[in-house]
DNA sequence: TGATCAATATTGATTTGTCAAGTATTGTGT
DNA sequence: ACACAATACTTGACAAATCAATATTGATCA
């Protein structure tokens, strides 16, 4: 041990180390369960939810870009996948003729309806069984504000 | 929109979706610096860290598993690649045949020592730019009551 | 002493995602 | 109208990690 590396690493990189564990944990776990119980990535359900979310239930591939922060040929890949579960349709857009969207189809969103409740009793597990309500609020801002640089925008067009 | 599907997530699913889009974005740029720069994944580098961090310099598969949340192939892969750049070698355990220590090289500390400055500066830039020494502390020790389930051990035989 | 089970590590097949390059379409300036 | 850039998306080649299966060694116990 005789080298200049810290043994006591600073709190900023503690905090990071202890954020990539927590994320690699958590995210497995609860990833898991999202895979076993409903055949879905949580990148999956990431796209069918803001499809949900959104007027007519489609989206712009490059749009889900921006909100699943994917390359653009993972989006194309992910929805290949959601596809061929017939969880999502593609749609030429009329006004356009170089976008493909991606439209959340009936089965899509009944599937996303049931990974729901599961997902948020997961997540809901994992954060409440650690934390309370206070801190839970505490977490959030402070993610949100580590988060936020080039957000913001939440724009459909 | 006439699902049942909750337009306004709950402050824990907020923030779990948070968290994800935090990890995804900020490990991308520090990943990507680490990688430019030093060639190094994150994971190789916490690998190297806790190599580095130990008495010898040198830890069995069994050990990294725990430290850095990658399966076991995983480790064995992520370990082929530091031995082909020879930053690690492979060292049988005289009291255990089963085992193959990963044993740091002096180029995987002199790596590691130029990796760490960089990447402490860039972590740090990411925490601090936006955080001050307070919610720093506080977000560290969240963050590790939330991490904190299956922990707490760190012995190395 | 053996039989059996647990622990350590590796390998093949697969999944998920990236990057770089390419196609098709649209927008812009002269 | 035409050239040229920008946008939207896809594809091939690759990287990183997973899972399931396997080999090898060690530990336990009748």
């Amino acid at each position: 041990m005789t080298s200049s590396i810290p043994t006591q690493p600073s709190s900023t990189l503690a905090a990071w180390v202890g954020l990539l564990r927590l994320h690699a944990g958590a995210t497995r776990q609860i990833s898991a369960e999202l895979v076993g119980e409903h055949g879905l990535t949580l990148n999956d359900f990431e796209v069918l939810l803001h499809l949900s979310r959104v007027d007519g239930g489609r989206l712009r591939r490059v749009d889900l870009v921006e909100r699943v922060l994917l390359t653009p040929s993972g989006i194309t890949r992910l929805l290949d996948g959601l596809e061929a579960a017939g969880l999502v349709e593609r749609a030429e857009c009329p006004f356009d003729r170089r976008v493909v969207w991606a439209v959340l189809t009936a089965a899509g969103r009944e599937r996303l309806e049931g990974a729901s409740k599961s997902h948020a009793a997961s997540v809901s597990a994992l954060f409440e069984a650690r934390l309370d309500e206070r801190e839970l609020g505490e977490l959030a801002s402070l993610l949100e504000r580590l988060n936020g640089a080039g957000d913001g925008e939440d724009c459909t067009d």
